[in-house]
DNA sequence: GTCTATAGGCAGATAGAC
DNA sequence: GTCTATCTGCCTATAGAC
């Protein structure tokens, strides 16, 4: 199954976005890194709010096939954490955000499907971040008071802000440093 | 003393930055809500640039005036703290995000000048939490393990991200639950 | 200091050829 | 599906009158 147009017409606009952010990114970039003109891009997705739209499905789906994936790869819930952690370093070190994080702080300038979709990507992550500290906590490789769900809003809260001071400073260690204090007391090993 | 044209762009700039962001802020805005024209504000400000540089100047000043006088006015660490996200709440509520987390999700789009600036911000933020956290601790109001400092990060990366996702819903309480919960964990009281 | 007028560029979007 | 050409509108910024 070959990449169609609109896929990676989605991937470079998300990166854009990620990079960026909404506004600081146009159909010209686009245009000018995938090799077709604006009015190509056009043809796909009519109007940039339905483009947006249909990066944010694809975001939110894409993770939940990674989280499912980590769900099986990983031995504990502790296991499950650091990978998700990690994966969010990597997006720090090339200068991105978040997608849904990135439109939050655009928040102002999206239509009410595209806000209703990044609320529904942040229900679905915390709802994962829960299940991954409820998990570890059965296993005995993490500890923290309180509900699983309370704590994943916490734990969210906490990344997608070291990510946005990293971005600052365009340091990764700066995103580390309190993701990886945190799991430090978290962590029961 | 009365305030000058000067003050009053700067402010109405700010707000417009804080709730919208960097990119969906115009002269034409400022124009709009302040009275006097697009070629007016360009006399006070000669580029945007040097807009967002006096404005992050003007708000990191800010913050040592108001952080300054939290200080005088709380007895214990704790209250410290709590007037501290008493206040980041104020700003959720107005649909704001701090004016800096804002410029760091616009961080590609920012002169060095201002990148400077955004960072001088955060490194007052920490240090200003972490002698609050010190104080706390001296006080016995707070309970925390480790440095101070660190432990300051990690408040940042908090409020900070629990801001942004409040901004997601326009809903207060989505900063208040992280951000009490972490309070009352601090919190020997 | 503030105005009118305007430049020059880039934005998102459309029409119609191929 | 992708192109060229073009539209309309908004952006930052400047010139010059008052």
């Amino acid at each position: 199954m070959e990449r169609t147009s609109a896929e990676k017409i989605l991937e470079i606009a998300q990166e854009l976005v990620q990079t960026r952010g909404l506004n600081a990114m146009s159909y010209a970039d686009i245009s000018e890194q995938l090799g077709i003109t604006k009015a190509g891009i056009h043809y796909h997705f009519p109007s940039k709010d339905n483009l947006i739209l249909e990066m944010v499905k694809r975001y939110h789906q894409n993770f939940r096939y990674g989280t499912a994936h980590v769900n099986t790869i990983s031995k504990t819930g502790l296991e499950r954490l650091e990978k998700h952690m990690a994966y969010h370093a990597g997006l720090v070190q090339i200068r991105a955000l978040c997608l849904c994080a990135m439109l939050a702080s655009d928040s102002e300038s999206l239509s009410e499907d595209v806000r209703f979709e990044v609320q529904a990507f942040f229900n679905t992550s915390r709802a994962w971040l829960s299940d991954a500290l409820e998990f570890g906590r059965r296993d005995g490789t993490l500890t923290f008071r309180g509900s699983p769900d309370l704590e994943a809003a916490q734990v969210l809260a906490l990344y997608e802000g070291a990510m946005l001071l990293a971005r600052a400073w365009n340091d990764v260690e700066r995103y580390n440093e309190p993701v990886q204090r945190y799991l430090a007391t978290v962590s029961t090993i």
